[in-house]
DNA sequence: CGCAATTTTGATCCGGGTCAAACGTCGTGG
DNA sequence: CCACGACGTTTGACCCGGATCAAAATTGCG
């Protein structure tokens, strides 16, 4: 019994890293047939900020934004979420309206799954609230991480540190054999993730490409001197 | 039947704002059976990071610190516990060691559940896992707000929001009538958690001082245009 | 009453934010 | 197909907040 698409559950590349994969058969066969996979293009959106939360989305690939738009206007990409990751579940554990919008940044494949379904496994299977629980912390943990390294580190570092991550997720080997990076990100996004300015992300660029650690054309990126590159990060 | 020192579950100030708020008074009377209440004198530790951890702590009354040593042994205030918070139940979820130390800042009550008994009571009860669940979801969503308003605001607005918080949690009014504090932080762990320096904490104080909004001496703060403070705090 | 640790003040310097302008790059309509 | 305008990116110039280093002043403690 496969969804829609051909995407099910049970074929799903990313369901043993995700909240889901202590579920029964039983479980993921209704999920299954409640789930609404669909293809969206970059661009669009899953949800609005300010929008009601009617279900979570399992991101199964591509790339989704999450930002916040302030009261000037202004959006500020606060970070992203890859295949596997479970995108929502806040405002519907709280009950609130979502406290951001996310934005699909790649073409993308995401699984909708309705508010009373979610609620009706989380009451029979206890697991499941622990698995969300644990992968909380871990987010927690990490934005910890994150608000400890903008205080701590320089505007350099924190985009080394982003460029790296980058390639870890998108990176792969051109026809010469040499690592090459599609960024996913405007330099804007690139600047907001960093907590810092356009401006100063373009500086740290040209900085790094005289340096000749790394070319840079338009989102292209060829990374020169990758062990220089990874040297250079902060310790972790 | 009241546990040793008279810190009963069921008497706790903060029974209803904390995680066990759904307990049955079945499961409170085993916890007021098994749990270990203890009065803390401050500069002492609940654990150290790297600990491993034995259980997890729940603050009945007074004020924690969690700080982090970084590799050169310098030790940063992360954030601060008070009255009806649980501590350390991330590490307790994730089965690692403690990550920080938590560390008493000014005389606690506080209760410790073994590891054991914990995870016993989340099988019996997935209404406490939730619980845990949607606490550390709102932690998370508060690091974010932090880690916004670091890259947004300048030393002077996050050290004027901090006061302002610490007057909500610890001011009073004087014989006069007059708004006061007392500071349970050094100037170090201020700075550490307003992501800047003694000096410049220092410097701010100075000004705020000159400007006749507030007068510092020592740990004690008297708030002379409470008025005026509340209204430069950047908007929320 | 000293000694050590914390806090304050002073002087200096630099990362990086801000404002402005030049420069692509792309999509649209004439 | 080209001209045009809108936007994103880059570069330049300037300036300020705040980190750093150093030293004095205050506080706390044994």
């Amino acid at each position: 019994m496969t969804g829609k698409l051909g995407v099910s559950c049970f074929g799903c590349q990313t369901r043993h890293t995700t909240e889901w994969c202590a579920s029964s058969d039983a479980e993921l066969t209704l999920l299954d047939q409640v789930k609404a996979p669909k293809i969206m293009e970059a661009g669009t959106a899953l949800f609005h900020q300010g929008d009601e939360c009617g279900g979570i989305y399992c991101l199964n690939s591509g790339l989704v934004g999450i930002r916040r738009l302030d009261a000037a206007g202004n959006s500020t990409l606060l970070r992203l979420a890859g295949p596997g990751e479970t995108i929502g579940y806040q405002s519907f554990l709280l009950g609130t309206a979502h406290r951001a919008t996310a934005e699909i940044m790649m073409p993308s494949t995401v699984c909708f799954i309705r508010r009373q379904t979610v609620r009706g496994l989380l009451e029979q299977n206890p697991n499941l609230g622990l698995r969300f629980l644990r992968h909380n912390v871990k987010d927690a943990a990490e934005f910890e991480e994150r608000h400890f390294e903008t205080i701590s580190f320089t505007v350099r570092s924190r985009f080394l540190n982003l460029l790296m991550v980058l390639y870890e997720r998108f990176g792969s080997l051109n026809e010469d054999g040499e690592p090459v990076l599609d960024l996913p990100l405007s330099r804007q996004d690139i600047a907001a993730l960093i907590g810092s300015t356009p401006e100063t992300v373009s500086r740290s660029i040209s900085k790094v490409q005289d340096e000749g650690l790394a070319r840079f054309k338009g989102r292209k990126v060829l990374l020169q001197d990758i062990d220089e590159l990874m040297r250079q990060l902060p310790a972790s």
